[in-house]
DNA sequence: CAGAATCCGGCATGATACTG
DNA sequence: CAGTATCATGCCGGATTCTG
């Protein structure tokens, strides 16, 4: 199966329907959670070693904490993100990635290194849009 | 240079400064305008070959046309499709991707895999998590 | 056919304050 | 330390109408 045609068909299911069709394209279901804008961010802090909520805050000082909380709770919530608790005084959580987590990350990797090689070229593209725009 | 090694310095690189960091981490450049709800699915379309205006919202019909406009000048803002005007007797306009389009989609094209083979397993765990926690 | 312009609602995100 | 709760807001994206 080429590139091409898996994603055609990739695409294609689920649409064309009347019962919510976005919602049911199997890309979507996984590209929707993570193409938030801290998702990767987080995963790829993770992939390096386990943190606690306030080492991430740290590592992330962009975030806020709401967004870091939802953060997690979502990539828990699909199955990325291990959280375990530890009843010290005062209490401390862990936030480790799954195999499942760790199975994205090297998906995503390609990406992520895609983006590094030619961030530049796209913003040079960009620049060159709107400048002939103007 | 290992995946979490690099990943991590990409984090970092943009961080802990005052002037915008975020704007300025080379993945975000990338990441921030592909995480759209519909630039996957044009390059998706794309990928399979060139297409005019009509022709893609047929394809894709879920989108309105003010969506796939702005994503479409987005992508040729970004240097990944190449926009073709034929001063036809009604106008057509034909979009395809540039080499640099096709070199993200195939980048892409990892991540996509993986989530058409772990979608399933990401919903159970869905599930799972809104079940217990209920 | 291929858009541009306009209006508008909802959700994502941020800021702040409070808690066990 | 690790969250929750509440309020404010920007902008993403949909519906509609108009144009060359």
């Amino acid at each position: 199966m080429t590139v091409a045609s898996f994603d055609f068909k990739t695409k294609m299911s689920g649409f064309g329907r009347e019962d919510s069709p976005l919602e049911n394209c199997p890309v979507r279901t996984v590209i929707d959670h993570i193409g938030g804008k801290w998702s990767t961010l987080i995963l790829s802090t993770l992939s390096e070693k386990p943190y606690r909520f306030g080492e991430l805050r740290r590592l992330v000082p962009d975030i806020s904490q709401r967004m870091l909380t939802q953060t997690l709770r979502d990539l828990q919530r699909d199955g990325y993100v291990h959280r375990t608790v530890f009843p010290t005084k005062p209490p401390s959580v862990e936030y480790r990635l799954t195999d499942l987590g760790r199975s994205l990350y090297g998906a995503l990797t390609g990406l992520l290194q895609w983006a590094e090689d030619n961030y530049l070229t796209v913003r040079e593209a960009r620049q060159r849009f709107d400048v002939e725009g103007a």
